[in-house]
Order: structure tokens, then C-alpha cells, then sequence
DNA sequence: AATCCACAGGAAGATTAGGATA
DNA sequence: TATCCTAATCTTCCTGTGGATT
């Protein structure tokens, strides 16, 4: 036993020559720079500056789209802003990712916590709670910086939160509080209430998505730590960095496909990554992100790309919406599913559609008619396997594409 | 040029689910 | 626990349309 797992690692081990350091293409590691947002970072830091001769800084909001360096950006300011705080002026920087912590009473005890106060998970009125917090906050003179990360995701769900933090400052003697909203929905303040609002937005920091060239200076300069020098071609950074490019500008998927890169790599026992290794990672992240967008999809969307799968089999050609309607409502009775109208179903195609999963094109066959020919985008079988995992529809594993062909009236 | 197929997709109302609130 | 509210889902009804056929 020991023989074999030694000699089975040992040999995984004497390949580890492409990466030194793997954590730091990871999206979690903050790095201390930060390239092509020095503009941010120092208009982040004029606004926090009053926070260190003890005057309260203006609430900023973040905007940007995923994968611009907004958390990264706001992250480091806040450290440094730490660090520079004196003795008798402290600043506090708390970080809460909403998506995490999503309700009015868990982010007031998340806070209250940070000030080691003992809330329970649950049980407690949520003013009880806040009273806490003021408490705990005003017991020595601070300036207290609270980043609430995609608060969009707060919005969604009443922002009592954001009114009374907001106004938490009316209720406090001694210590300050000021409030970073990151959010990548540059929309989402339409949903405030205006009082909320206007005190939340009272500063603005735009992040634009990178470029292609911006993306590779920031791969490369990670890269240089992250991968052993010489293990990865010239050209393998600059193409992570045009199909991050292509995708929006997001600098985190760039870095997700270099770091899976170097792994696909790995595992194939080269020494170097090559540019076949980053397609082979950019076909993989499609797959898995396919994969995972087919598992959550609803049932009847399922049942709809169950029918086009099948047809496919049967080998029609020029699927029309109708065709997948009358195999759909086949179906539906297997799985004790009632079937819905025609009309949504052209919905749900439609929005497979903008998943990605499937292609249509609306083409007219003069007299007759109109209709939207459909196409699958993803290899038929392997999407098969991936719906069949479904339980409400494992009853249509043993039907067959012959048997679908006869009751297809 | 007029016709007309077979469906796309908009509008609005109905239903449902989930979540808050009393 | 009942009830109320809202957003999402779904239906019904409808108008619109590209181009082969007449």
C-alpha cells in the first residue's frame, strides 16, 4: 500500500514544474498591485482620506461588471486605510459580500460581531440587534468603513438595511460610520428608495471593463510568480487575454483560464502550456458552465431540450417549434407533467436561445409560413446523460427514438 | 400585385409561488 | 398561523410578417 500511493504521487509530484505558486491565480488572492486602476484606487483613497483625521468619509458606490477589479480595487484601499490609521483616530474596514450575507439581521450581527458582541444566529427582533451594533460601535471613537459587496443583491429584498445603516450616523457620538456599495448592476439604485438613494450614492466610482491589452499586463504580471519561468509559450497570455477580451474585459475569467491552462498541462504531463492547452481550458469552462446551466434549468425547459434531443436522434431535419412542441407534449404525460401552451414554449426556446444552448434562426418558407428552425450548440448526447440526472425525468431514459417516431402524429 | 401560410412575438390579464407581515 | 404582497410564470388573444404561390 504505502509502495503504491508513494510511487503514484511521487509520480504526479517530479511533474509539478509548470506552476510555483497556483493560489495566486486564483480569484480569492488580492495582489498588491493593482494595473490600469490607479485612477480608482487613488479616487477611492481621496475619499476615505477624511476618515483618518476623524471626519467621515462620503458613501461611495462601485459600479462595474463582473471581473473588473472592483472588489480587489476596494479590498486594497481598505487595508491600506487600516494600516495607516493612528491610535487615537482608529479606522475599522469591515468587508461583507451580500450574496453571502443577504438579510437585514444577518449583516447588522455580522457587524455587531466584528465588535465581538455575541448575537445568536437567530431569535433576537432585528433592533435589538442593531441597538447592539450602535452600541458596540460608539463605545471608543472610530471611523467605521462598511464595503458591502454586490449590494444589488441586498436591493432585491427590501433596502431597510441600507436606510438604517445609512442613517446610522444621527444615532452615534463618538464614531463615524461610511458605507461602500459595490455593485455590478449599474442600474440598480432605480429600485432605491431616493433617500436611500441619494445619501448611498453621494460619491461614484466607475470601473470600465479592460481591454486586451490591459488583460495581459495583468496575466503577465501574475504569471511571472504563479507559473515556473519558461513553462508557459509566448503566445499562451496573450490569447487568455483576447478571449477574456472577447467575453467582456472580465480579467477574473482570464485569470480562471490561465490557471486551468496550466493545469490541463499539467495533468497532460507537458512541461510547457501551449496554446492547445488554453483551448482545450476554454472548451472545458463552455462545457462546465453548459453543464451547470442545463442542471438548473426548470423542469419544463428540460423536457423542451429533452424533445429537441430526441428529434435530433430521429435525425429531422429543420426542427421547427412546432415539431419540439408535439414531441414536448409526448412527453409531458410520461413524466405526469401537465404541458403547457404553445406560445410559452416558443418563450422557453427562446430563452435556451440566449443561454447559449441552442441556436434558431427565424426563416419563411413563402406560403408556408413562418417558423424558427432550431439547432442544438452543444453535442446532443453528452446533454442527454446531463438531463437524465434529473429524478422527475428518469422515466424518459428508456424511450426510444423509434417508439417517438410512430406516436409522432 | 395580391394572397396567405404558419408561425413569431407583443400586450395584458390570470395564476402561482415564495416571502414578508400582522 | 393566516393573510397579504410581489414577482415570476403562464395563458389568452392578438397583430405582424417574408416570400412562394397564384
Amino acid at each position: 500500500m504505502v509502495p503504491i500511493s508513494r510511487g503514484l504521487f511521487a509520480d504526479l509530484l517530479a511533474q509539478g514544474e509548470i506552476f510555483q505558486s497556483r493560489d495566486i491565480l486564483r480569484p480569492t488572492y488580492t495582489p498588491s498591485k493593482l494595473p490600469h486602476r490607479e485612477e480608482q484606487i487613488n479616487n477611492l483613497a481621496s475619499i476615505l482620506v477624511p476618515a483618518l483625521r476623524g471626519e467621515t468619509p462620503s458613501n461611495v458606490l462601485i459600479y462595474g461588471k463582473t471581473g473588473t477589479g472592483k472588489t480587489a480595487v476596494a479590498k486594497y484601499v481598505g487595508k491600506e486605510l487600516e494600516e495607516a490609521s493612528f491610535e487615537d483616530m482608529k479606522c475599522v474596514v469591515i468587508y461583507i459580500n451580500c450574496e453571502v450575507v443577504d438579510t437585514q439581521y444577518r449583516i447588522l450581527a455580522h457587524l455587531a460581531r466584528h465588535f465581538d458582541r455575541d448575537i445568536p444566529m437567530t431569535g433576537w427582533p432585528t433592533d435589538q440587534v442593531y441597538a447592539e451594533f450602535r452600541n458596540a460601535l460608539d463605545e471608543e471613537k472610530q471611523v467605521v468603513v462598511i464595503m458591502l459587496d454586490e449590494v444589488d443583491k441586498l436591493v432585491r429584498k427590501g433596502d431597510d438595511v441600507l436606510y438604517n445603516l445609512s442613517r446610522v450616523n444621527s444615532d452615534l457620538l463618538r464614531s463615524r460610520v461610511s458605507i461602500i456599495g459595490i455593485s455590478n448592476d449599474l442600474k440598480f439604485t432605480e429600485f432605491l428608495d431616493p433617500r436611500v438613494k441619494s445619501s448611498l450614492g453621494e460619491d461614484e466610482i466607475i470601473f470600465p471593463p479592460y481591454d486586451a491589452e490591459q488583460i495581459r499586463e495583468i496575466l503577465e504580471q501574475r504569471a511571472n510568480v504563479a507559473f515556473c519561468s519558461g513553462s508557459l509559450q509566448e503566445s499562451v497570455i496573450p490569447l487568455c487575454a483576447a478571449f477574456a477580451a472577447q467575453e467582456h474585459g472580465d480579467a477574473r475569467r482570464a485569470l480562471d483560464l490561465l490557471r486551468i491552462s496550466g493545469e490541463l498541462a499539467e495533468r497532460a504531463r507537458s512541461t510547457v502550456v501551449t496554446e492547445v492547452h488554453v483551448r482545450q481550458a476554454r472548451d472545458k469552462i463552455e462545457q462546465d458552465r453548459v453543464e451547470e446551466v442545463i442542471k438548473t434549468l426548470p423542469t419544463q425547459s428540460k423536457l423542451v431540450l429533452y424533445s429537441i434531443i430526441l428529434l435530433e436522434e430521429q435525425g429531422t431535419r429543420n426542427i421547427t417549434t412546432s415539431a419540439v412542441y408535439n414531441m414536448y407534449k409526448q412527453l409531458c404525460p410520461l413524466v405526469e407533467t401537465d404541458f403547457l401552451t404553445h406560445r410559452r414554449i416558443t418563450d422557453l426556446i427562446a430563452e435556451l436561445d440566449m443561454l447559449g444552448i441552442l441556436h434558431t434562426i427565424v426563416i419563411s418558407k413563402g406560403r408556408y409560413g413562418r417558423t424558427k428552425e432550431i439547432t442544438l450548440s452543444v453535442y446532443s448526447g453528452k446533454l442527454k446523460s446531463i438531463l437524465q440526472q434529473d429524478y422527475r425525468l428518469k422515466d424518459l431514459t428508456n424511450v426510444t427514438v423509434p417508439q417517438q417516431a410512430r406516436l409522432g402524429l
